[in-house]
RNA sequence: GUGGGUGUAGCUCAGUUGGUUAGAGCGCUUGCUUGACAUGCAAGAGGUCGUUGGUUCAAAUCCAUUCAUCCACACCA
């Protein structure tokens, strides 16, 4: 049964059919055959607002290839996709869209705010779904989840109320980061800083007594409203006498005393600070040592309130030219200064984030970050490449109080209930009745949680945590977590303590990181730059496997890559030469079903292309053992290039088209054989182009997706068969290499006769010469040297080609000499190697080994050379 | 300020624990309608592995120094 393929390599003609058929069988589901162990992935959920780029593709190809080697190997397989709800972005992307119809979040309200999230995410949630569908991703999407359904949103309320009670989670007045856009708290993960110029005021603040000014600068000019003191360093002895004084706060007239604090840097500046505890996290700690009021003089918006008539309702920069003009008038500044500092911005929308005391919720870190920190360092979690658990190390061990409120409405409201009669607060997965202490009605808190809260949960609250399930017990912990290094901090370490506290176990045991998929220019893909590249117009272009094999190609962990026009034409090119060399074998197959025949049965060139089969799923193995992905592709490429391609379909012409049927027959099945084993080997990185070939092999049912991977003690090996049929390829290449060199015509065919210790090697390959070689015929000969023949020396022969009439004979024995030169050379620097003690007494003996055998190679060929030029008369 | 990455062919990058004559893709040169593939085939040019020093029989690989470049975290008014 010949199946033909279609001339031109054409994904586009193959691979939602192919992806349908998967899923339709069920394919993706794990096996429950346990025996071979099990492996599971959680997939960094994407956000529901989010479009496939190209950060998406790379992280989820780079764990496809995971989980389809590990389901070959007959391992049970999950891998557990699904969407984050992400608060932020999708409440802001609602807003937007309310923002055109005229309306505002207070016009529609709570619920209807909601409605309008969840309709949104009904329409657009599964879009980025899809699009990780058409790169191949072999999820389980029976097992789908998202951080907003009902268990999920079950493993919240658990996880919160038990922090709860166990003192872990509170509620109180810090200093937050405020984002005046989005109008809600950030977490410290969620401010990105950026350098901008400003300046630096430096005004004078009046004593009250009227005895003179004291000078300090600042960088905010407008905070001023809310001072409430000064702050001197205690020791500074220029400013013993002033702490305990009382100044006057100018433009407001508010009497603040001068204390002593130790955060003061006495180098800097004047040594004096202004304190304004509640828009500034260092003021605030000021403050809360010294017991100082906290004066709030901005809106949500960053608009100065009602209590500053003069400038209520300024925005802050409106209001700190107003102020500057003010102090100036006033005689209040003394001079300005330019200097430029770092200004936090929200990581969302970019505003400045305004410093703001609030009423917050907060997890209590330390407790959770000390074994965390221990599982790291005790090797039960690696991160792979191992230097960023430096990163994260330094993130836990410098880790601050996390706060988990957000002003938002699209997210887990908080399970915290307020009397407001008695004060009284409930935490509770329940609403409750009425207050327990007075039996008034309660009133929930109207904030939600930072959506990380619940992206931290994501290894177990999607197993179904916190019941035990069956998934929990064959799945978890996870083995291998797939991400970018710039979101360590937001998720890794979030979710490393959360399972620890939650469950008592590690959430995985290896965090694979990979690095930031650049544009050509190695700039960061970014929608202001619009330099991003759409992975699904490469998908339509290329194919969805061409885009996999460019990201996973030359890919290390933990580097950033480039992707490049030629870095995809590569892979088109690579897909679509194996689509070609399938195409040829399958043309010439004529056989019901792929059996390997019996050793006694191959050829020489059978047994090599075996051996090196061999060595390529070794190499793929070893290195897909140690997330080298890109070193194991590599392995694979170059085998189905180089040697399957660009050798082996050559040699075996000569037997598949030959008149002895037997042979033609071993060599198709050969031919199919070393086929189909490099289709399954690289089925994990290209699936669609494997699986569309594997269809149409002879006698195989089934899909590829769910065959054995090949074991390379499996695949008979030859090594010693495999090493004449290299002497025969060296020899090949050396005739080819001379050819060129001489520039002989492709079509003038010579005689060949070949000198060799290895006789054995080259019987019978005289075919090969002819096709590969432009040989006309070949004989083994002991000598040829009487003739005035050109000799091609290798290693292990020498090749007469009685073709002197082509070559000039001082150019042959120029060449001939500078040849000698380079192998006396190495002859030397061997020699020396092995006259060297040290190195024959210390180095392996396998080394040593190889030294010598090199020598001997290199003496041989210098024998032949001497022979050449002494037969040209030198 | 603290920590980290990178520096290998014209370009983009591999090089796994030190051990063949340092590799690939693209680009370049030369030649090919070699009945799978011009998205191809064959041959070739091109590298003192950033600098300097050290460890070692042996260094692109380990250590130190220095230069360049990028990133993360922190941040003083």
């Amino acid at each position: 049964m010949k199946k033909e393929l279609p001339k031109t390599y054409d994904p586009a003609s193959f691979e939602d059919r192919i992806y349908s058929e998967w899923s339709e069988k069920g394919l993706f589901a794990p096996s429950d055959d346990m025996t071979k162990g099990h492996y599971s992935i959680v997939i960094p959920p994407p956000n529901i607002t989010g479009q496939l780029h190209m950060g998406h593709a790379l992280d989820n190809t780079l764990q496809d290839i995971l989980i389809r080697h590990k389901r070959m190997k007959g391992v049970s397989t999950l891998w557990l996709p699904g969407t984050d709800h992400a608060s932020i972005a999708t409440e802001a992307k609602i807003v937007e869209a309310m923002k055109k119809e005229g309306l505002t979040k207070d016009d529609v309200g709570r619920d209807g705010f909601l409605e309008r999230a969840w309709d949104w995410r009904e329409k657009y949630g599964g879009r980025i779904i899809q699009q990780l569908k058409k790169m191949g991703s072999s999820c389980d999407w029976q097992r789908e989840r998202f951080t907003l359904d009902e268990g999920c949103s079950e493993a919240v309320l658990e996880v919160f109320t038990r922090l709860y009670e166990k003192g872990l989670i509170y509620r109180g007045e810090r200093i937050i980061n405020w984002c005046p856009h989005c109008l809600t708290s950030i977490s410290d993960a969620e401010v990105e800083y950026e350098e901008q110029p400003g300046h630096f005021w430096h005004l004078r603040y009046p004593f009250e007594d009227g005895s003179g000014y004291v000078e300090l600068a600042t960088t905010r000019p407008e905070t001023l409203l809310g001072d409430t003191a000064v702050a001197v360093n205690p020791n500074d002895e220029r400013y013993k006498d002033l702490v305990g004084k009382t100044l006057i706060l100018p433009l407001v007239g508010r009497k603040i005393p001068v204390v002593a604090d130790d955060y003061v840097d006495i180098e800097f500046g004047t040594g004096v600070v202004k304190i304004t505890p509640a828009h500034d996290p260092n003021d605030f700690e000021v403050g809360r040592r010294h017991d100082l009021p906290l004066v709030n003089v901005m809106t949500p918006d960053a608009k100065i309130t009602d209590d500053y008539p003069a400038y209520a309702g300024m925005d802050r920069y409106e209001a700190r030219k107003a102020i500057v003009r003010d102090l100036e008038a006033g005689g209040f500044l003394v001079s300005v200064e330019d200097h430029v500092h770092n200004v936090g911005t929200c990581y969302r929308c970019g505003t400045t984030v305004e410093p703001r005391a609030s009423l917050q919720w907060f997890v209590k870190m330390a407790p959770l970050a000390a074994p965390a920190i221990e599982a790291v360092r005790s090797g039960d979690i690696k991160f792979v490449p191992e230097r960023f658990s430096k990163n994260y190390f330094h993130w836990m061990e410098n880790i601050r109080d996390w706060c988990i409120s957000r002003q938002l409405w699209w997210g887990h409201r908080i399970p915290a209930y307020y009397c407001d009669k008695c004060g009284k607060t409930v935490v509770s997965k329940t609403a409750p009745d009425c207050c327990p202490d007075c039996g008034e009605p309660m009133r929930q808190d109207p904030d939600t949680l930072d959506t990380w809260f619940s992206s931290a949960l994501w290894p177990f609250s999607t197993m179904g945590w916190p019941k035990d399930t069956e998934d929990l017990k064959r799945f978890f912990p996870t083995n291998t977590l797939v991400t970018g290094y710039d979101i360590i901090t937001f998720w890794v370490s979030r979710m490393i303590f959360s399972s620890l506290e939650y469950t008592g176990r590690i959430p995985f045991d290896t965090v694979l990181i990979h690095g930031l998929v650049r544009d050509a220019q190695g700039r960061k893909m970014s929608k202001s730059l619009g330099n991003g590249i759409d992975p699904l117009e490469i998908i339509d272009k290329y194919g969805a496997d061409a885009l996999r094999f460019a990201l996973a190609t030359g890919n290390s962990p933990g580097n950033d890559m480039r992707f490049s026009d030629e870095k995809i034409e590569a892979a088109r090119n690579f897909a679509n030469k194996l689509w070609n060399a399938a195409r040829f074998v399958m043309m010439n197959l004529d056989i019901d079903r792929i059996e390997l025949p019996d050793e006694s049965k191959l050829a020489p060139e059978d047994k090599w292309i075996l051996t090196k089969l061999s060595a390529a799923a070794a190499a793929a193995e070893n290195n897909l053992e140690n997330y080298e992905i890109g070193i194991a592709l590599s392995a694979i490429y170059d085998f189905i290039w180089d040697e399957y391609c660009d050798w082996y379909i050559e040699l075996s012409k000569k037997s598949v088209s030959g008149e002895d049927k037997e042979r033609s027959k071993d060599a198709q099945n050969v031919l199919a054989y070393v086929l189909r084993e490099t289709l399954k080997l690289l089925h994990p990185f290209m699936p669609f182009i494997t699986e569309e070939i594997y269809s149409g092999l002879p006698g195989e049912v089934g899909y590829i997706m769910v065959k054995d991977y090949p074991v390379a003690e499996n695949i008979p090996s030859f090594p010693a068969e495999a090493e004449d049929m290299e002497r025969v390829i060296a020899a090949i290449g050396a005739i080819r290499q001379r050819r060129a060199e001489m520039g002989v015509k492709p079509s003038r065919r010579t005689s060949l006769f070949i000198a060799t210790k290895y006789p054995h090697a080259f019987e019978g390959t005289e075919e090969f010469f002819k096709r590969l070689a432009g040989a006309s015929s070949l004989e083994i000969v002991d000598d040829h040297s009487e003739s005035g023949s050109v000799r091609i020396v290798t290693d292990s022969a020498t090749v007469f080609i009685p073709m002197t009439d082509l070559v000039d004979p001082e150019e042959e024995k120029a060449r001939l000499r500078s040849e000698l030169e380079k192998v006396n050379a190495e002859i030397a620097r061997v020699e020396s190697k092995l006259a060297n003690k040290g190195f024959t007494e210390k180095a392996p003996a396998a080394v040593v080994d190889a030294e010598r055998v090199k020598l001997a190679k290199f003496t041989e060929k210098k024998d032949g050379i001497a022979a050449a030029l002494a037969a040209l008369g030198e």
